[in-house]
DNA sequence: TGAAAAAGTGACGTTTCGTCACAATATGAC
DNA sequence: GTCATATTGTGACGAAACGTCACTTTTTCA
């Protein structure tokens, strides 16, 4: 019973082994050097037994999504306190996403990746449960501050929305935005002035569209970037 | 030179059907069941022919990826010629970006795949430039209407923003909400109530926050929707 | 201590990739 | 019409990766 918890353990351990080795390969020298045998080698395991923990490749990749993701969700949560009014949390957390790509931006590639169903297909099935789970614990935190605003009156659901839908515009925008922004390849002309702001920038004419007081236009736009960096900075 | 033309005619006419075939496959089988082997089998070509048109495999997924987002710039252009303001003309084609992904849906999969290191570093720098242009050309509508909208006093740019930065804005937007909304796999319980307005809502929420006359509230927002989708079934 | 269960192994068959030396065909000068 | 040259097409081949599985080693616990 004892040893049954030890060997669990340690079979986490292991887990989390391969999922680091693969990241790293993949920092060095791109995703697609970052083969079963070559997990195998560096950890000094058989293949055979990477293949006890993850049924594919694509697994491994989703796996490693979901331990960054499982991270990104902490940040989330201490972005949710920050001082200030609902408005201020939300922006928190776009920016902790922000910051979160800029973390771990192989990762984040990955996780664009994962959302293409010819990666999807080849993960295992309780592995993408694994990551609903977790956008599941992302959308449910924008979801307490939405409901939060709305309670506090700071928020009325424009005509036809309801929460879920707020939130996902709010989680789709920044997605896109992030995903976007970090295509290096994108041609010069195109790109914003300014990425490091843009997320911001573009959140605050969102919510000032769903009408999320206090508007940009009440409050001194300057610096809440600084103020939210500040408060992430502790935490990380 | 007469004969070089036509040489060069039935060289694009092959490329086309390489591309053809393999949007095919994948229709039916999935990415990974798009081979090299099985193009050459089905287009009864040997597979050293295909790889006269594309290095590698991934430059096959990018091709047609520019051969998709060719057809999805000439739905822009056409939405471009709706009656109505520049706001108006803004939705419809963030609508038709929407009826181009469902459209294309495993070609959107693809386009998705697309922002990804992983598939851009195995395409041919050529076949990256193209994308490039095409993605070029888009913002490029996007850019006009904003002109216009300037220009005829519908928008004044929001503070520290510039005329690329609101077409980055919104373009990510749509990007995001449509990428996320295709991903099947996502959690039931989180997904927006109507998917099919949602980019519709969201846009107009957005376009709001920008300052975008004629304002939401100002203009009856029954469908707009429809008006649009009707414009559009008159060309496609 | 030893039998049963669990964990670990790596050679193997298969698939797909991308290459390349050669074959077939088309071109245009004469 | 013919022949040298250039272009285009071919498919066998080697390398790389995947995923499997029969077998070995280690651990557990009665």
């Amino acid at each position: 019973m004892n040893t049954k918890t030890r060997r669990q353990r340690e079979f986490e351990q292991r887990e989390l082994l391969f999922l680091e080795t693969a990241s790293e390969i993949i920092r060095s020298d791109g995703v697609s050097a970052c083969t079963m045998d070559k997990i195998a080698e560096l950890t000094e395991y058989a293949k055979g037994t990477v293949y006890k923990h993850f049924t594919s490749k694509e697994d491994i990749l989703c796996g490693l999504c979901v331990e960054r993701l499982s991270k990104g969700v902490e940040m989330f949560a201490h972005a949710l306190q920050i001082e200030g009014g609902t408005r201020q949390k939300m922006v928190a957390i776009g920016l902790s996403y922000q910051l979160f790509t800029n973390k771990y931006p192989e990762e984040f590639d990955l996780l664009i990746a994962a959302r293409t169903n010819n990666i999807r297909e080849k993960a295992s099935p309780s592995r993408i449960q694994q990551m609903e789970q977790i956008d599941g614990a992302c959308q449910q935190i924008i979801h307490s501050i939405i409901e939060q605003a709305i309670t506090q009156g700071d928020l009325t659901l424009p005509k036809g929305m309801q929460v879920v839908d707020l939130g996902f515009g709010l989680w789709a925008a920044s997605f896109g935005l992030l995903a976007l922004s970090q295509a290096d390849g994108l041609v010069g002309g195109f790109m914003p002035t300014d990425v490091e702001h843009q997320l911001v920038s573009h959140m605050d004419c969102l919510l000032d569209g769903y009408g999320w007081q206090p508007l940009s236009s009440q409050h001194p736009s300057e610096d809440n970037y600084q103020v939210v960096l500040n408060h992430l900075s502790k935490f990380a």
